[in-house]
DNA sequence: CTGTGTTACTATCATTTTGATACGAAGTCA
DNA sequence: TGACTTCGTATCAAAATGATAGTAACACAG
């Protein structure tokens, strides 16, 4: 996957990092309140030496803060950061998709804590309030 | 990643079909206007039988639609299916995480093709109408 | 203290995926 | 005829993945 971090694309710039199932799985574990190595792995079914890699790189990009919560015996968690935390709308976005176009079946729902509603999220320009996708786009290259 | 698409999470159903750079990568380029093969390939400096797999799936899963668009010689370019439109809203949110997180130098920009002011996407509930991320959230598990 | 349990890993290694390079097929164009 | 274009496939080395087993450092019950 080479220099795609290099790229001026800010979206090639993101995938270079979170471009990966396991790390978008973990975001979202980590979002619904995960923190242990151990829940992750349980929730995930991912091999450790896999969480292992995906947990440490998270880390080092500044998505993830390892934190020890006990010293005696030694013990990690794993904390979303700011960067972290912003990824929550992409993961939303993910969901709506899958909702849509793979919701086949039984799903589990994402409501509003306070309302109870189920959380239907949409992403919008704010600058012209328009719905994105729906107004044609043009690309500006790096100036 | 195995059974990953049976999952009742629809993050985790979406993830398992597009949870992989290179197929965000193509449906970025696809959303931005390239239809072809060795437009894909130059864009992205992809190896063809990498470039070729992953049209291959992103047509099954109907993210890409293969169109001839020559009889002689026989020419085939691949188009958005409206699975793959609607898709738009996931890359502008990753986009800009990038551009928040990942946005030192310079930047290629998106821009509103009429007003040409660049596009700052936000992901709303439509049931609360507050930003993503500002609320709780709770988890429902599949009735 | 001994044995069992918990948490967070690392080691090993077969399998799978990737990616680089070369080549092919089916035409066009000069 | 020969060069060029477009859309791939073939081959194969290198890297990533994932299953399984083992380790370290402790707690706690008896």
């Amino acid at each position: 996957m080479k220099n795609v971090a290099e790229a001026t694309c800010p979206i090639a710039r993101s995938v270079a990092f979170v471009g990966d199932a396991w790390s978008l799985l973990i975001l979202r574990d980590a979002s619904l309140g995960l923190t242990r190595f151990d829940d992750f792995r349980k929730s995930l079914g991912i091999a450790p030496t896999m969480l292992t890699r995906r947990l440490a790189t998270l880390t080092e990009e500044g998505l993830l803060e390892k934190r020890r919560y006990s010293e005696r015996p030694p013990r990690d968690e794993y904390l979303l950061t700011g960067a972290g935390r912003d990824f929550l709308p992409v993961l939303f976005m993910i969901g709506d998709w899958g909702r849509k176009h793979r919701g086949k079946g039984k799903l589990t729902r994402f409501v509003d804590a306070e309302t109870g509603e189920e959380i239907q999220p949409i992403a919008v320009d704010t600058a012209t309030g328009a719905r994105i996708g729906t107004r044609p786009i043009r690309v500006v290259a790096a100036e």
